[in-house]
DNA sequence: TGCGATGTAACTCTTGACATTACATTTTGA
DNA sequence: TCAAAATGTAATGTCAAGAGTTACATCGCA
């Protein structure tokens, strides 16, 4: 299985919330327009990204703001605050293996280290790319 | 989403495989009541390390061997055998951004190359442990 | 107070994982 | 040669999660 859109969704809306401050009042009609999406769904990861600090959304009045610098947001606080995987939980392990078998009984204990080193480095990528460096990439094909 | 218990139940299989390979016909049946999951689902993954080159299977007989030495085969092979993730395709994309919205037009320009870097992170750890890593481990607890 | 937003509950649809039953097929050895 | 013991695999059911949609309560400002 993969990792739910939620995360691709997120960043696209940052993105749009960044390039179209000025211009729009940035509405999660507008976000679903641009995504392509249902508003309900963006309103949901608008609420986990609020909760996460890393932006306003205002009642009311409407529209959402971006709020740090972009330098200081990254990709794993974005996937972090959409929730799409549990906390080392990237892999699924098999619920009950037999007790009374010696490699059964042991099969945690050997595996679980090595799929958390797996997971971390994964996310240690989604640290190192902050919306700061997206946002510098997309400029190049917005001019 | 996670990625399926299939490649954890696969490195189970594979290192059961080798623990009991002299005391023990291994069989789907066997291998199934050390990992508590039915045996359909064992032959099904069988099949797929077969294919794999990974392990060969007698039909008639019965019964599995590893096909290679265990520092041969890296948690990558047995993760590619068993299919938990196609190709290059970790992060499920939203499917449609809107081509007249300047950002929607280019997220997938601007995110690809990022999303196979992390990817690619996860893969290159995948890597770097083999099954005789992992049975080194296991004869720890066994003795 | 009315309008334009957000917040959220409830429901449906679809997909994939996994479990299970059933049976055809293969190989060996009695 | 035939029965026994496996594997191979199709068909079906169950369940959980993602995603879409409708509906409506709530908020805050003009």
């Amino acid at each position: 299985m993969q990792i739910s859109s939620r995360f691709t969704i997120a960043i696209h809306m940052l993105a749009c919330m960044d390039v179209f401050k000025e211009e729009y009042k940035i509405t999660s009609d507008f976000l679903a327009s641009s995504i392509n999406v249902n508003p309900v769904i963006i309103r949901k990861i608008l609420s986990q990204l609020k909760d996460a600090g890393l932006i306003e959304v205002k009642r009311g009045p409407g529209g959402a703001v971006i709020a740090k610098p972009l330098n200081e947001i990254t990709f794993f606080d974005v996937y972090q605050s959409v929730d799409c995987i549990e906390e080392n939980t990237l892999f699924h392990f098999h619920e009950n293996p037999n007790p009374d078998c010696p490699v059964g009984k042991n099969i945690h204990r050997v595996l679980d280290d090595k799929l958390l080193r797996i997971q971390a480095a994964m996310e240690q990528e989604l640290r190192s790319i902050t919306l700061a460096d997206m946002n510098a990439d997309l400029q190049k094909y917005l001019g």
